[in-house]
DNA sequence: ATTATCTATAGATCTATAGATAATGC
DNA sequence: ATTATCTATAGATCTATAGATAATGC
């Protein structure tokens, strides 16, 4: 038993209404608070943020609603459950990395130089926004039916990179001592930025730029190719200049 | 509100009691069951199987003490409280690499082998336990101050890939661009292992053996340096050819 | 006397629903 | 009529304590 303070308490008066007149009930739309425009992003942002200090199962609906400006009911509102909130995350997380992936696919380049702009963008996504940077930590809450529609995305992501590793292989242009492992391996790395304490004291580009390097150093068969892949592989992503300096 | 069944119903008898009889109260010593011998340690791995499986908020200790065979406050005689459990594996996780790291501290030769020898160690035992397998998922989940003495650990930890990393730069044996980006680079790919979905598909040596060179691959100046590295870093490590297989 | 176990339960949440209320847009 | 918000609360847990009970070891 670990009592605390009920949680009826200091009500923080239902917002301060800048404009017209007395504050009461229903629906005072455009408010002060941090909300602000779209209360449904506000909560996706607050979310992200206080899952990512406290942890999914330890932050209530009601600390969410409370850091927008709402009561903990509104947040059903916008969401059906508190799984669908985690779910949305983790999807917007994932999706533009698996886009790049598809992106990638019809391109005609050679894998070592595809294999390092999907690492590239993946950690670029990943270390970019402060709502998703530690987003992927929640992997273990994420283990219930809700998540079937991540998961699959994330397995589509490995088979990617999978697939690039392969043709490396058969290229030549990588080597390792067993594929199944070395997939393992390239992956995990790709997704280490979310173990990180410190992400936010980098640039995100340098972040990805190390990443991304050490994956190739891993496989490349001659390491001194390492400048030419960077150089192609970038020259894949029409943003990564935009996001260097 | 998500309605399930009462949590009372099926009692599963009081465990076969195999020799003496009658199954009462009280305390019946060694009987049956997966807990044998000692339950206190039959808690600690059914937790970190069920905290693996299902997350360390979503298993009740009610779901720990009936996979061990026993009653749900049964696992507050051997632990004050559930994060004392969580905080056992994860101190039980960290030590053998703290202590791995003492040990090489002490030792004379080169910084590029003490390095490979510690994310070999880290990994292996990381790797090697079922127990440990995943534990470090749950980094999340160990935010309240009853961590502050694994995260003091885990900063030791890092502190010592820290400075092994300053004497190779320092040697000129490594090589990078920003040192402060690298230290995180290397202790996130040693981390990463507990990323993985599939880690017991491989043997633990293997898998040690290529996320250290992977770590190693990232920061040596001449890659050409690598065989000998991960020779004269095993030799570091007198248990490594034990576990080799 | 101590240790290990059990049953019963207090106390604290927390998610999600019900239903009221007000503003907005047609 | 619809949308966004609120108050109130049902219902479901879940952790941890209290206190009984029995076996063991001195």
């Amino acid at each position: 038993m670990t009592p605390q303070k009920p949680e009826r308490s200091a009500r923080p008066t239902p917002r301060a209404v800048a404009h017209s007149g007395t504050a009461k009930l229903g629906r005072p739309r455009a408010s002060g608070a941090a909300k602000d425009e779209d209360p449904r992003q506000a909560i996706l942002v607050a979310a992200a943020e206080l899952f990512s200090r406290t942890g999914y199962a330890r932050t209530s609906t009601r600390a969410i609603a409370e850091q927008v400006g709402l009561r903990q009911p509104s947040v059903f509102h916008y969401f059906k459950t508190k799984e669908d909130l985690l779910a949305e995350l983790l999807e917007n997380l994932i999706t533009p990395t698996t886009q790049l992936l598809a992106r990638l696919e019809v391109l005609d380049a050679a894998p070592a130089a595809k294999l390092y702009a999907l690492a590239f963008g993946d950690v670029l996504n990943m270390a970019s926004s402060d709502t998703n940077m530690t987003t992927l930590q929640f992997l273990n809450d994420a283990r219930t039916e809700r998540f079937d529609a991540f998961w699959a995305l994330r397995t589509q992501l490995f088979d990617g990179y999978s697939k690039l590793i392969s043709e490396g292989l058969a290229n030549a242009v990588f080597a390792c001592r067993k594929e199944s492992i070395a997939r393992s391996v390239v992956f995990g790395i790709a997704d280490s930025v979310a173990l990180w304490e410190d992400a936010d004291s980098f640039e995100p580009y340098e972040i990805s730029i190390e990443v991304a390097d050490a994956i190739l150093l891993f496989l490349l068969a001659d390491k001194d190719d390492m400048e030419t892949v960077r150089t192609e592989g970038l020259a894949l992503i029409p943003s990564a200049r935009k996001e260097a300096e």
